[in-house]
RNA sequence: GCGCCUUUAGCUCAGUCGGUAGAGCAGCGGACUUUUAAUCCGUUGGUCCUGGGUUCGAGUCCCAGAGGGCGCACCA
């Protein structure tokens, strides 16, 4: 079974069966184990005992952990080990004198990486480290694959992403990483669920995905013999929930899109969408910057600024706020009416040296990344996005060129998008018409109309606002990450031998 | 898709001008009853990513390919 392994790797292998043939022989199997009584955690015992003095015992208390052996050092007959729980790291003390001489035998065939449970007492060494004194233990299971350097740990990033278990394992700012992410989503939930919104699930296999601008994974059902797409949004679904009457809905959902994979986008992400029935997009901005400040405090212990790299980002509300016209004129100095036309947005493009757009609204993003977007650095709204690239969101009452729409920036990336939803049908019908056009003119980015959205309208949808929040890049943001595979536990690799 | 970088022991990395492949950690044997990257003595371990080519001789030079990273392009 070891013929994949170099001969190198075979005889570590090989000296660990060794090790577990003789745990067994004196009768202590390490996979016959089924539990064991933890009482604590690593960051328990550091926490309880921080104030205990230089080599004092405290002997009347007996307490027990399991965790991974990370280090072991022998000094004939004691040894001290470092185990390793979902907390944190904490040194342990085997005597001989303690367990017997047969029971030693045992820590001398444990390897690093094999799980233990013990339990003793705290003490703190004369090094003045917080110690367990171990007095009674089990073996409960052995790590047969040697593990990477203790000091140097896993950084060959091709390993520690297909390996995750192991980067989880030796890389604790890894783990850190993967916390923070479950105590920030749990703290979105806590924040949306205290307004009143109910938590939905829609499906992700859709005949017809539709909601944003992407190309959709294609795939095949066999008991209806139809083929599918994933979905690329959770939108037209969710506001089909706010037409039932659901009023305030939301979803925490996986996305999936068909498109390029870099330090910004995986395959498939999180995203949540979040709609409320009679809010406007002014009332969605006042949530979202109440929500992010809030989760900014969270990470930070009650702080509102950031690091970002070198640098550090306040959330001092109010945020920012900047029209989407008058930004890419204050720092372009392009106006409207050519912004506004298909002709002047190409011409725009020229001057700025940018390749020509198949489409306007595809001009006007590409002009946006080019001239507004460097300079948003600060948590900044930008405000009034134009109808041509903001096909589902409702027209400002005064200036039906413009949307009532925003994007939160920061660090110089999206954050959230969000607007007050389009629920006039014919005016829903007419943009899907138009989408069809271009989409006859060869931009595949364009999904096709999903009609029965237009069919739901018809039924009334009260006025409402809707949120996108990609929840990847705001963990990324709030844990001060640069790449999106290090808040996303598994992301896509290229399979190979 | 394009460009740059990268791939050597289980892990982290050296490898000069093309001349028999190295270190630390881990492992193995030994000493050591408060060590902590424990220490000390001894020692095993290689598909140098793959396939071609040049050469008397290739980890090293050339070509092609594969994986990965970064940047650009793409991408609400």
């Amino acid at each position: 079974m070891n013929e994949d392994l170099g001969a190198a790797e075979a005889a570590l292998v090989a000296a660990r069966r060794a090790n577990l043939a003789a745990l067994r022989s004196r009768g202590n199997d390490p996979f016959a184990q089924t539990r064991y009584d933890v009482d604590a955690s690593a960051a328990e015992l550091r926490a309880a005992y921080a104030a205990l003095e230089p080599e004092r015992k405290a002997e009347g208390e007996q307490r027990s952990i399991a965790g991974r052996i990370m280090s072991k050092r022998r000094m004939g007959k004691t040894l001290f080990a470092d185990l390793r729980d979902r907390t944190d790291r904490l040194q342990i003390y085997v005597r001989k004198d303690d367990i017997g001489p047969e029971r030693y035998e045992d820590w001398i065939d444990l390897d690093i990486g094999d799980l233990v449970g013990v339990r003793g007492y705290m003490f703190r060494s004369k090094m003045g480290e917080l110690t367990l004194h171990v007095l009674d233990f089990a073996v409960l299971a052995k790590a047969l694959a040697p593990l990477p350097d203790k000091w140097h740990g896993l950084t060959d990033v091709e390993k520690r992403y297909r390996q995750r278990y192991l980067d989880l394992i030796v890389n604790p700012e890894v783990r850190d990483a993967f916390a923070a992410r479950s105590t920030i989503v749990a703290e979105m939930r806590r924040f949306i669920d205290a307004r009143g919104f109910f938590e939905v699930e829609t499906p992700t296999l859709l005949h017809v995905a539709g909601g944003a601008a992407a190309r959709p994974f294609l795939t095949h059902v066999n008991a209806l013999d139809q083929s599918m797409q994933l979905r690329i949004a959770t939108e037209l679904n969710l506001k089909r929930l706010i037409v039932g009457g659901l009023e305030r809905v939301y979803e925490i959902g996986r996305i999936f899109r068909n498109e390029g994979i870099d330090t910004t986008h995986n395959p498939e992400f999180t995203m949540l969408e979040l709609y409320a029935a009679y809010w406007d997009v002014h009332d969605m901005m006042e949530f979202n910057e109440a929500l992010v400040a809030h989760l900014v405090a969270g990470v930070t212990g009650g702080l509102n600024t950031l690091r970002h790299g070198e640098r550090t980002i306040s959330f001092e509300r109010p945020f920012a706020r900047i029209g989407y016209l008058e930004g890419i004129a204050r720092y372009g100095g392009f106006e409207r009416e050519r912004l506004l036309s298909p002709a002047g947005a190409a011409a725009i493009l020229e001057e700025l040296g940018l390749p020509p757009s198949p489409a306007h609204g595809h001009a006007l993003d590409k002009i946006f990344e080019h001239v507004l977007e460097p300079h948003l650095v600060e948590p900044t709204f930008v405000t009034d996005y134009p109808v041509a690239i903001s096909p589902l969101a409702k027209r400002k009452k005064d200036d039906p060129e413009l949307v009532d729409r925003y994007e939160l920036f920061c660090a110089n990336f999206e954050v959230s998008n969000a607007f007050t939803e389009l629920n006039d049908p014919d005016d829903q019908r007419a943009r899907f018409e138009a989408q069809v056009r271009e989409r006859a003119g060869g931009n595949e980015d364009i999904p096709e109309p999903d009609w029965d959205f237009v069919r739901a309208l018809e039924y009334g949808m009260p006025p409402t606002a809707g949120i996108g929040i990609g929840v990847d890049r705001l963990v990324m943001l709030l844990t001060n990450n640069p790449s999106i595979r290090d808040v996303i536990l598994f992301p896509l690799q290229r399979q190979h031998g």
